[in-house]
DNA sequence: TAAATAGTGTCTCTTAGACATTATGGT
DNA sequence: ACCATAATGTCTAAGAGACACTATTTA
């Protein structure tokens, strides 16, 4: 069945055709936003370490119908003169007050009945962020409560509205695709990081990511074709850092390759 | 901003709440389909021989306004009781008239302005169908002319209605990318199938994939434990087939199996 | 016996995987 | 001296990569 031919009125002037709409159209498109972020917490140990770091998901508490008193995911609906992208990065702004940090399309959700208030067919994000710009929206908008919660803690002991919960567990699924297969992780550490923080990280994401010899890996192999290179000063010395370590620790960058990954080679 | 404070009317009637809009909702919401397929053609050799395979698309010439005699994606709107990959799906069944395939969801196409109708949200799904399932379609509605190119074609000699043509390029690049990482090239063989055959499918869709070992490599791989192996009969000998040379070979099928892929491992 | 695909031999070099060992530098 | 992290040594088995070679049928 062709577009036109059941939609529009069926007149064919290309110049203005009437739009006199023979069915229902949606009653809102809005983008909706899983913001993760990476908390880390200091250890109390006797030399320098590591610290704790673990992912986050922040979440609003709704205030009026639908789902009041629930939690929810942050989001609000797209205007005609934008893209849905748009919409979800002027989101991202308001939540966080940064222009930054990475932001991904992650799906539709469509299903009929979905949201009390009629047709509303929701588009998901993923958005990285640091934890200091969530701090910023906590302080500048005390209308509606802001939480930050453990992946756990969202799925299965907050009460959530719409189909959120749903929207987060794929979410989730995705941020762990993505933490394997591309360089995300890049979101979660400064410029230059150690080997043991990068690590951290992805685990902190997938906690069942086990590498013994991660660090001989990632730095000997030829397939990981250069993702990461040390870093070096203009003498062309290795540079380290001993922040978290007594030992220095050699310091890594991201570069911009962007390895083919194939089940098949 | 949250979603009730700018959409609706504002009364936080729980049984049922005015839903006068304060503001435009979307005239539309189609979902469009990119249907691939991939044609086999005999080649006339002495010997018994690999057909030739090529990857196509299919297209629908539009008959009116907008974009009439320009080639597009065949697509329908969304309904209210349905969600959007149900309308793909329907859609997809229309165009083929077999309830079977593989189809995937690619993404949402919002830009302002890409459809004259109005503020039209379109969702683009990519399926995988066998040659035989788009006939039944040429013979069961010659209302539309349909087309089947190249993605050479399609993307560079052809004229394309809407964003089309970026709708494509996007179908194109996840295609190749899933074929890599994933199983899907089981949906363009029979169920038991030879390593050529594999290879030749993988190449057809992904032209720069060269693996001169890849028999050596795809049966002995401990990394790539077991997403194919190999057709026994009752008795556990193995099975194999000459339809494609004189030499029997050994034929295989695509296990369960989803191996997880990663740069760091 | 030639055509066209299927599959093995052989060689070198690199990587995987497991564990033990050593290095660093501040408290 | 000890802690916590950083990094190397060592060993075996397995895979990558390149190329030549043999195998199987039937027209």
């Amino acid at each position: 069945m062709s577009e036109e031919q059941n939609h529009f009125s069926g007149e064919e002037n290309p110049d203005r055709p009437v739009q006199k709409k023979k069915y229902r159209t949606p009653d809102g498109v809005p983008a909706d936003i899983v913001m993760f972020t990476l908390t880390k917490r200091e250890r109390k140990t006797v030399t320098k370490t590591l610290p704790i770091r673990e992912l986050k998901v922040m979440l609003i508490k709704r205030k009026s119908w639908p789902f009041a008193g629930k939690w929810a995911l942050p989001g609000g609906f797209c205007q005609e003169n934008e893209s849905i992208y748009d919409a979800a990065k002027r989101e991202l702004m308001e939540e966080t007050g940064v222009d930054g940090g990475h932001l991904e399309y992650l799906g539709v959700y469509s299903q009929p009945g979905r949201d009390p208030r009629g047709w509303i067919i929701s588009h998901a994000f993923f958005a990285l962020v640091e934890e200091w710009m969530l701090e910023h929206r906590q302080a500048a908008d005390d209308a509606e409560e802001v939480g930050l919660f453990t992946i756990e803690e969202a799925l299965h002991k907050l009460e959530l509205g719409f189909d959120h919960r749903t929207i987060i567990e794929d979410a989730y699924r995705r941020i762990q695709e993505q933490m394997l297969r591309t360089t995300i992780a890049r979101q979660f550490l400064p410029q230059h990081f150690t080997l043991s923080e990068l690590y951290q990280v992805i685990q902190s994401v997938v906690p069942d990511f086990e590498e013994p010899n991660f660090i001989r890996k990632i730095t000997s192999t030829r397939s990981r074709q250069g993702i990461i290179e040390e870093v070096r000063d203009e003498e062309g010395n290795p540079l380290s850092s001993n922040q978290y370590s007594q030992r220095p620790a050699q310091l890594y960058l991201f570069t911009d390759l962007k390895p083919r990954l194939s089940i098949y080679t």
